[in-house]
DNA sequence: CATGAATGAGGTTTCATTCAT
DNA sequence: AATGAATGAAACCTCATTCAT
């Protein structure tokens, strides 16, 4: 699983910690439901099976289904969030700070199969499910997202290390590449080759695949 | 719309050419509706409305859901495919023919909003819905298809036009770029506009990011 | 078919003969999916296409689906009616009147399957779909009916061919005996093989299956 | 209403009395429509409201309308097969057991108004309802009983209490005057004037209704 | 806290009936 | 007279949510 933060936090009393834990649980089963079968097709019967509890029970956890969603999108775009800190706090070149974020992205696919995460959640039916704040909130994460990450791209352009790129176009690109290797992880079925699959790409963005290259154009 | 194919032939009767003439209304609406919602959180209901029939009406025409469904995505597929053959016949450079799959993709995504086609229902919980027969034959043609495009970069790798890349990670990343653009167009709101951002698009894919370039590594 | 009364009427025009005969087709397709299906399992549907006909045009030639049902049960009753004015008028013994009834009524099973008569119809779920009026035209029927049988007991007794039995008791176990035959055809295959049932049947009515004849009790 | 097995189960918990008791609240009610509309003629509505749950309860004791149709028609079944080999335990006179079970069959008429039994259901529309599987178990059953029943014949025979009578004729004759009498009563109002009513019917049966005996056939 | 029976609104689908052609 | 597309009420069934235990 996850790190389960507070998990083991000495202050909390025994039923504190049980209650966070069957918590966990639900939002675990919930989200392999929600991956294999899409919000709309997955039944609350069926994460009460899978998360060995009643159904009534998911209701003294969370105020609804809608409330189950977003609660686990939250998690994760929190979880996504601290990853990119992370990457980012660490003074890598931008292309190594694309394969720790690949990478870490490639193994967070293989976790939970499909990573619901804000950056999909937009293109999905279930954002439909969303309350307008709900749906608004994500909204606003994602802008800053993109601000963040185009800003990043520009001082990149600006210490040498990448030729002068429209920035808004290649975080489209990129987030589109990330966003759809964790849906499909492009085919691959281990890890291992996944790796294999994210450094020949990262090769083709920084080379290109020309075999001569033109003389680059700036845009 | 799309091109109707045998809408103004001559041969039909009056009878033949509203049915289908309505036919179509439907399909369109309930592929506007799909693509907003996805095939679970849609209500034949709500296809009807926007259809302006009644949701009886519709069975005179589809024999379920998943049929209306089904029918839709072969369509588009065989659309799909239509074009791609189209481009290939024409003997152009593996750089130009991307440029033209690319354009033909992006307008196509300003026409359905949401181009429901083979590459992405894979990924998508209505694939669940398919019948096992009809999700084989879409299984199919992805896997032919993959084999045709994987040949066509081995060429143009033979040709001298791209350098040693393997096949199967350049088709996967394409292909992601693509299905990805069709989802979201890279939040371009005009054509114009995302013909520019997929000129940019090519530019990088054949050139790179880097400001130099490294020594090209054969994979 | 059954015969069909006034279709070869010198005085009718074409059209009116065509109008008779179409008619005719839709009771005919009718009878045999009401047969097979029962009243609430058979659709408009079916029937139009077993009659060759549209759907719409059943509604040329009867008002609805519960018109049709009746003007079927009307026709079957009056044939059968007819069918026991022409043997009792015959003067023959009770128990050749018995035969003869139950021979024809045998001939019946196998042209219709299902001899949607009166005598079933009461215990027949389609029943509840006749309107009051009509329901309770074929209630009075049945009870002439039975009023008409147990006077024609009342004689034969009285001429000395039957013991001295309570005429509606007889009457009852006739009746239902006749009514199981039509509907199961106690299981023959051939109308041979159903009339040497009925032979069997009427020895065993009239000379009981017992070894020795007890001292006939009166009732 | 029936005896109801295990309903004193010192062992069950209230919950499980609870269930079983509802679950034989909506089998009553849903025999009680059956029987007065039909198969198809009844809608889960009515036997929810008669039953005085909900539609959607319905489904958390039965898994479709077919399934409580087979669940009811099973258990009279069970029930009539019990009855069968309780009466032929007691060594009693085929007469004397002939008019058991037509008391017996004529109590259960009077309780179910219709004795939904596997007698009855072959020559029913409700048959069709039946997933194959399920008509084909039935039709075993019916088979079996038959052939029981002809053997108990052959031997009443052998035993001299009946004349050489072709066992198939007497079950068929037997088995459709049963069926007919508990779905139509003989027309009888009470229990008192049913049984009397068998009792003429056996004394028929037996004795014939001429007044005097021709030299029996032998079939 | 945990349960699971009960609910009823809403889903997909069917079908008797109407009506423009 | 005949058609068959269109309708909409009503069928069977599902499932998010509530609540007594």
């Amino acid at each position: 699983m996850t790190t389960r933060r507070n998990s083991e936090d000495e202050t909390m009393t025994r039923r504190e910690r049980e209650r966070l834990a069957h918590r966990r649980e639900i939002m675990d089963a919930a989200l392999s439901v929600f991956a294999e079968k899409g919000y709309f097709g997955t039944t609350l019967d069926e994460i009460a099976q899978r998360a060995d509890f009643s159904k009534g029970t998911l209701y003294l956890y969370f105020q609804s289904k809608e409330d189950l969603l977003y609660t686990i999108i939250k998690e994760k775009n929190d979880e996504w969030l601290g990853i990119m800190k992370n990457i980012m706090s660490k003074g890598l070149s931008f292309k190594e700070e694309l394969r720790m974020f690949l990478r870490e992205s490639a193994k967070h696919a293989f976790e939970d199969r499909r990573f619901l995460t804000l950056h999909a959640i937009h293109h999905t039916p279930a954002f439909k499910a969303l309350s307008p704040e709900r749906a608004a909130e994500f909204g606003e994460i994602h802008k800053r997202m993109e601000e963040i990450s185009t800003e990043y791209i520009k001082k990149a352009i600006a210490r040498g290390e990448l030729r002068n790129i429209r920035p808004q176009a290649l975080f489209g690109l990129l987030h589109g590449s990330i966003e759809n290797m964790m849906i499909t992880r492009w085919d691959c079925d281990t890890v291992k080759k996944l790796e294999l699959a994210i450094d020949i790409y990262i090769d083709i963005i920084f080379n290109g695949i020309a075999k001569e290259r033109e003389t680059a154009r700036e845009t």
